[in-house]
DNA sequence: ATAGAAATAT
DNA sequence: CATATTTCTA
């Protein structure tokens, strides 16, 4: 009995706390890499444009504004969508901290004749990436699979394989999560301080070094995991569920399963994380990968719910 | 061009 | 105040 409670508790933790109907976008999107989906077979190319999801999406949540980013993936079709990318962006024109500028380089004047389309998944003023417990799994994972050492945010994010993660995400985050693991180290054994979060319940890297720097010396490699040889190591007790070892290039892109409402346990577990603005708390959770379900969601934490920023007035541009 | 560290921004 | 992003430097 207390087993299962105990577990329960303990995946709890992980899986809680689901994104209600409002915060999910459940935008089909086929992110799949060509060549991937090629060697696999995959349906070359499934009839579902991102007009089709988008129009979903809309007829599903009422009010729910996909955003552009999200929704335009490298998509040629030209379709566009008068949609207003509610980009309020206003650039650095507040000489608040004078930060010393050293070349005089200007850059190139903005045009509104860029394709925003073009763009598409790229260099879009994303809000504020969230990283989100399972984000940080994934992370975590990651490296502690690369080894501490191979462990750069360029390959750290190739093989976590999130859609709207840049290797600026990662870096950042490699950064805090090095100097936690610092501290802990240092601090001898036990003493997650309360300061800590997210790092908190991390099962902290077996320091193992493992793999061969062999990256995959061009496209197309498929990472063949066969890999037999079970390092084995690695386990860190706590919750494994089967066998799902260390993802090479995790497969499957994330996806979140809508639950019911459970009552809210406060009191234990993470603080809500939530994506920069909006005020509603709501966790995220999943876990289950492949099965059932094919709601994908991007986990740059775009969503746009409403408020964006509420930066002084800032009134003017737009200017196109 | 990328990783790491420090400075800002939210 | 913590955490994420943007600079800046090696």
């Amino acid at each position: 009995m207390s087993e299962e409670a105990k577990i329960d508790d303990a995946v709890s933790d992980w899986e809680d706390g689901l994104p209600s109907a409002d915060d999910l976008t459940p935008l089909s999107q086929c992110l799949i890499p060509l060549e991937l989906a090629s060697a696999f077979r995959i349906s070359p190319d499934p009839p579902r444009t991102a007009v089709d999801v988008t129009r979903a999406s809309r007829t599903t949540l009422s009010s729910l504004r996909v955003s552009s980013a999200a929704a335009a993936n490298f998509k040629p079709f030209a379709d566009d969508h008068a949609m207003p990318d509610a980009d309020a962006a206003d650039e650095g024109s507040d000489p608040k901290k004078t930060r010393r500028a050293n070349s005089p380089d200007d850059p190139t004047v903005d045009n509104c004749t860029d394709d925003q389309s073009t763009a598409t998944a790229k260099a879009l003023k994303r809000p504020r990436l969230v990283w989100t417990p399972q984000l940080h799994k994934r992370f975590v994972d990651v490296v502690a699979h690369l080894g501490l050492k191979n462990a750069v945010p360029k390959t750290i994010m190739q093989l976590m394989n999130v859609e709207g993660l840049t290797r600026e995400n990662v870096a950042s985050h490699l950064q805090k999560y090095r100097l936690y693991v610092k501290r802990m180290q240092g601090l001898s054994n036990e003493g997650p301080s309360p300061s800590d979060h997210l790092f908190a319940s991390t099962p902290l890297p077996t320091q193992s070094f493992n793999e061969s720097s062999s990256a995959g010396p061009s496209h197309g490699n498929g990472i063949a995991n066969g890999s037999h040889s079970s390092v084995g190591n690695n386990g860190s007790s706590a919750n494994n569920h089967m066998g799902m070892s260390i993802p090479m290039p995790y497969p499957p892109p994330p996806q979140i399963v809508p639950m019911q409402m459970m009552g809210m346990a406060h009191g234990h577990g993470y603080h809500g994380y939530e994506a920069a603005h909006s005020h509603h708390s709501h966790h995220y959770q999943q876990q289950q990968y492949g099965s059932m379900m094919q709601q994908q969601r991007d986990w740059s934490g775009n969503k746009y719910s409403n408020g964006y920023p509420q930066h002084h007035t800032t009134q003017n541009n737009s200017k196109c």
